[in-house]
DNA sequence: CATGAATGAGCCTTCATTCAT
DNA sequence: GATGAATGAAGGCTCATTCAT
């Protein structure tokens, strides 16, 4: 089995997802994206939904494995928190097509496809717990928000943000400054302090 | 027209939009669980498109009213802040349909339904924008933060967490606990102050 | 629901089904020729597998009549046999189409398709049986033949006699003839002999 | 040309054939079943249909000539019958397979699959009906009925007696019992009465 | 000769939409 | 306005056959 046929087939797929989303992509166009026949597609992939899982879980490795790499060289809590925030908005620049897909389809995916559970997804979101802990035990963070809720509040944010960026057909919009900014809420607040 | 026979398809839609998905969706299963026949959706619907977007537009006027209601009732910016945390999910509670219509096809719908733009789910957002200004005039919130990229903070970390719970089956998850999160994080940040 | 369209499918699938075999047969073909749209098709029978089962239990009932009472009119069990074998090729000459569904799709039906028994089809053979067993209490025949034996010696004659009739394209075989010699071989078999 | 694998295609075939019936056995799955790849199929054969072909065509070879021998052995046209009735339900049992696609997909073919004349099948019917003119000839059997009618009344009673033992998953049906009753019946009937 | 990955035509089935009643 | 049977375009998937290695 030709393993670079399969890659095609799933950079096709991640590009056919994008920009019709998964519903309105036709397999018959994926395969014409990466240069196949239609039943070559089904010598790699089961179905329609497999394809789709198939990217979740193995694209999602080497974007995990990216982040884990950066955040350990950083030496404080929030120097990982600024590095995630940063390598994920730069993720869904640099991989725009697989940004949208995490963004529009993953949701759907957990609840309509049919037994997918998401567990590179999760892992990509606990993440973002463990950095909060992280910062607890260090002392650097307080202790009194749970780290399954910031996970959510992190991730929910990084996610509208770039959304809203990947729709905005212009793209005008500055993700550095995004980036400065969901870092400066959520790790100082909104509140003025110390008066 | 017959505005209640309307209403019923609207809501039944409401209904069978969440559980199946707006694509999964059929629309004979939307008007029988409206009680009318097929072809009866088509004098009041242009088409499947048009049923979603109408939920979306007319749907979110209550939604909004009663958020600026609440929001108007509170003095301080940051007691408007903490209302729309917590109107926000106890609507994703009592309206948990609706809510989950919100997460999961809202952001398919901008940008794979032709034409939609989303006004009155812009209208909500603005609101989160438009209290933070509000914080920011009155001197009790920092001026450095951008109402635009704010709101899509606040509105995508409630998203993600009223997702999370609409998903998990149990739902034993204590949203209230969550808003005092999401607002203790937003509103304080989770660095320690003080030292 | 129209119960007309339904027959004209049945109607016409019996057509199809015996030019082109069931699995040669399209079922755009069938509703083509049943003048209605392929879609139709799925309005009256769940799948293409559902209309060959239903032609076999449907078309198979006035089938069964018309021989019970064929034999129902005859005094002796030698003239009802004589009668189940000329109504048998009989209705192979009048409902060509039918006859030959039943020699060339029925056998496959029982065993690849899903779920079918084929019980119309058992209890017309049954017919055969009993009627031997008529003619044992009678006194007419000897009693060592087993009923379930010879309802399939009689049914299998038959089904060759007429399968090979369909297939002949001249068709100038001598049905008559035929009917005769098949009484002729198995009456003076099961009859008592030297009274 | 390597005789021995396309035996084993051949051998193969039977097998899938009879298990699955012609049109849903995959060529693939006789090349697996043969040991071979699929592309090796088609060095030894034209196509799906000629497999088929080659199995009647040359299976029935050694069929017949089994029972030639057998028949010859016995010396009255009356032994010879029965010894026809003994040999073809023996086969039956002891090459199932190759039984149920006599049953089941020899008639199809010959008016489905394009151009297949069914030659050695017919050598095999004519055994029973050159048995009975032997029968004639010798003054056994009564000359009034015509071996091409005979040929078809035994072989389909014999067809419909083995198709029905094949089909009922138990096989406890005694294939001794019907082999004599098959006997009997077309015995008694064309044998000379009253010398 | 043998392989088995690749091909792509073909078909069953679905379902949004229409329209005669 | 209301109905729901009818429509037919569209697409996921299969599998007999081919051909480069």
């Amino acid at each position: 089995m030709d393993s670079h046929k399969r890659a095609k087939i799933l950079k096709a797929a991640i590009k056919i997802f994008a920009r019709d989303g998964f519903f309105n992509a036709k397999v018959e166009e994926i395969a014409k994206e990466a240069g196949v026949a239609t039943g070559t597609t089904y010598l790699y992939f089961d179905n329609k939904d497999d394809i789709l899982i198939s990217i979740f879980e193995e694209e999602m490795i080497p974007i995990i494995e990216t982040m884990r790499n950066a955040i350990s060289k950083k030496a404080t809590a929030r120097e990982k928190i600024i590095e995630i925030i940063t390598c994920h908005l730069k993720m869904m620049q640099e991989k725009a097509d697989m940004g949208q897909l995490l963004e529009l389809e993953l949701r759907q995916s957990s609840k309509f496809i049919h037994g997918y559970q998401g567990t590179r997804f999760k892992e990509y979101l606990d993440i973002m717990g463990e950095t909060l802990a992280v910062g607890q035990e260090s002392g650097e963070f307080r202790n009194d928000i749970h780290p399954v809720i910031f996970k959510q509040i992190l991730f929910g944010a990084l996610d509208q943000i770039s959304m809203n960026w990947s729709l905005s057909k212009s793209r005008k919009i500055d993700l550095h400054l995004s980036a400065d900014q969901i870092a400066a809420v959520l790790l100082d607040g909104i509140e003025k302090k110390g008066k």
